[in-house]
DNA sequence: TTCATATCATACTAAATTGATAGGAGTTAG
DNA sequence: CTAACTCCTATCAATTTAGTATGATATGAA
């Protein structure tokens, strides 16, 4: 397993604004953290639609969290980050390209049994648990 | 999460041997599972690498599982293809590109908590379990 | 011994995903 | 008005992954 640097970076800037307490804007953030400021700005394009963080906009706007670092779980930040699609070939024995609903194929077991256990564990740990 | 198509190749072809008791050729692995004959001998090379299955070559030759489908878990499957490569950025607060050993910043906690719980579940799934 | 059928090795190509950059339009406090 | 923001869209580059091509080597069987 492993993340997109994308859901790195975004832990990472979350963290700062965590620590903050209150807004920061994305250059601020950038800054201390040493990320590309414009790609920030697509990753928090991502955690604004996922309810993650609000924004304020014009000169001393920013960004600021929905919801406090005890409440916040990382399962929710990464869910809004990693690309959700599933490719889970399976061909046999019908034929078909996807496993469809119905299909019970062994892979789909693992699968599914995995993604459970992930879903609890991220669900957790909560941001406030990462700040030392 | 999501498995790579070769990861998921590979438990399909490992079921296939598995409920075939014996041993088997690529080439009828590939018939009945309808996957790329030459794709399944590169993922075969490194199954045989992680010494999940033996070989045998000439006519009549092919594979078989060295462990019975009852011990052989999951998570050996998926070692010997994911890539185990870990990218994980770390320019904060000291400037260095990656985390160092010695660095515990959140990102990190958070990996290290996920990677044990899927070992742990992987490693509780054996393929046996999966044949239907 | 020859031949068909295997594994094995290497190189290459194509597609998809991800990381990152560019330029500018709309907002808002000072 | 302007400086400092968020926001929007388009594009490019790097990396990873999926799949193909070609052929060498091994071996059981006719």
């Amino acid at each position: 397993m492993k993340f997109s640097t994308r859901t790195s970076y975004a832990l990472r800037a979350l963290l700062c604004l965590a620590r903050s307490g209150g807004s920061l804007s994305l250059r601020a953030i950038a800054q201390t953290e040493r990320l590309p400021l414009k790609y920030l700005e697509a990753i928090f394009a991502d955690l604004k639609k996922a309810g993650v963080v609000r924004s304020l906009q014009g000169s001393s706007g920013g960004y600021r969290l929905t919801a406090r670092p005890q409440q916040l779980s990382v399962l929710t930040i990464v869910s809004a980050l990693e690309n959700p699609k599933e490719t889970l070939y399976c061909l046999s024995p019908n034929g078909k390209k996807y496993c469809s609903a119905g299909c019970h194929c062994g892979v789909k077991t693992v699968v599914n049994k995995l993604n459970k256990s992930i879903a609890q564990t991220l669900s957790k740990i909560k941001l406030a648990a990462l700040i030392e």
